[in-house]
DNA sequence: TAGATTGTTAATCGATTAACAATC
DNA sequence: TAGATTGTTAATCGATTAACAATC
């Protein structure tokens, strides 16, 4: 068998930069047909530096042909094999309110590998409802969904309060990971990975920016 | 008058540390009316070192007292303060969807200084319907709201092809800032700040992160 | 006062950038 | 071949951490 690299773990800022050659690599394939495109290509479009792109290709165990660049298809391959896009996870959707709604009918789920198995609401009349093409379920039944459907991730979109408690049942029956739009931090083991969608943040930058705009022209 | 420090610009990561902490505060502020929080208790619970925490509130300009800590209301004012949560900013949401249904609803944004004036939205049929207190308004009116209502920021929660020309229009109309939650990246001129809310960044941290938990386990 | 905590400087670490030989 | 681009090592830069005097 041939030495294949040990694939040591990627950081953070890594895998999103991953994520935007995956766009923009895919994107122009659709576009114009190309076949290759150099590192320094990619990171004048990212606003980086090409040895960062050649770097992280390096990473995820591509190779590049000197005076030619990288096959698109080749890193697109890479890409989805170390995201795991191909692996069709299950996960559920927790709160069928508007964004929980909303995010069941996102069409880009299914292209990531994830498949949206439930969205439970804990308002029982909803029960049966389908958003999105997913059946809306209540809340009681997700310790068996879990269990059943062998979910490893939920989405979860209820109102802070609600968060922590529905964590705790969730870890309990087994979830791997937490993927939390509720305005909360939530407590967790220490083998659960917890993604914490924080709006705020976003806020926070706009926000100072636009201030500091003002006050900028205001001194000048 | 007294020198006051020159605010430089605040880094990204930064911006964010201040969020956590305005959040964190206030959260324990709510809950067990104490005054005073120290460095080391701050940095703790969002898992930093006390000495970045310090050098934040040097930043934004906050002194502590040696053997006590800071002033809790001291440093809520402070952030503040520095991200202009009481400036009052107009914006306007387009794209009358499930997002920006539920962002019209957020009841967080007042809480910031962000003042949701309209919902604008493709199909005139919508135009006079009220979603979460925001009235929606047809699109051709976008220019017209922008300038009568000095819009600073558009949220932008439309298909992905309506983004661009939208993103144009409203330059045009003297916007300074867009938040993007439309799958697609956007060309502004430079005075302009687009904050891409790319939701399959997270996305793919989750799917790396579970697939890595099944590759551990096969391999042990 | 003694001791806890701040404020700040110095040391370490990691990430970014520059340089350049290897390659086709 | 000549030249463009990769792959990788070395140099630089910035951010994190450690240390410690100043303070109340």
């Amino acid at each position: 068998m041939p030495e294949s690299k040990p694939p040591r773990t990627l950081k953070h800022a890594t895998l999103e930069r991953l994520m935007h050659y995956y766009h923009y690599i895919g994107e122009q394939i659709a576009q114009q047909s190309m076949g290759t495109v150099s590192s320094s290509e990619i990171a004048k479009l990212l606003d980086t530096d090409d040895t960062v792109v050649r770097k992280d290709m390096a990473a995820i165990g591509v190779r590049g042909y000197p005076r030619v660049g990288f096959k698109a298809d080749e890193v697109l391959a890479a890409i989805r094999d170390v995201l795991g896009f191909d692996n069709a996870y299950r996960a559920i959707i927790i709160g069928a309110g508007r964004l929980g709604s909303a995010l069941a009918s996102y069409p880009g789920f299914s292209r990531y590998g994830l498949r949206i198995d439930a969205l439970l609401d804990s308002d029982p009349s909803r029960a049966g409802a389908i958003e999105g093409g997913v059946e809306v379920r209540p809340l009681d039944e997700l310790e068996s969904i879990i269990e059943a459907h062998n979910v490893g991730l939920a989405i979860l979109t209820v109102p802070a309060e609600a968060a922590q408690p529905l964590a705790d049942r969730m870890v309990n029956a087994g979830l791997r990971a937490i993927w939390n739009f509720a305005p909360t931090s939530l407590v967790v083991p220490s083998g659960v990975l917890v993604r914490h969608e924080h709006i705020s943040v976003g806020l926070a930058e706009l926000a100072y920016h636009l201030n500091r705009r003002d006050t900028k022209e205001a001194s000048e």
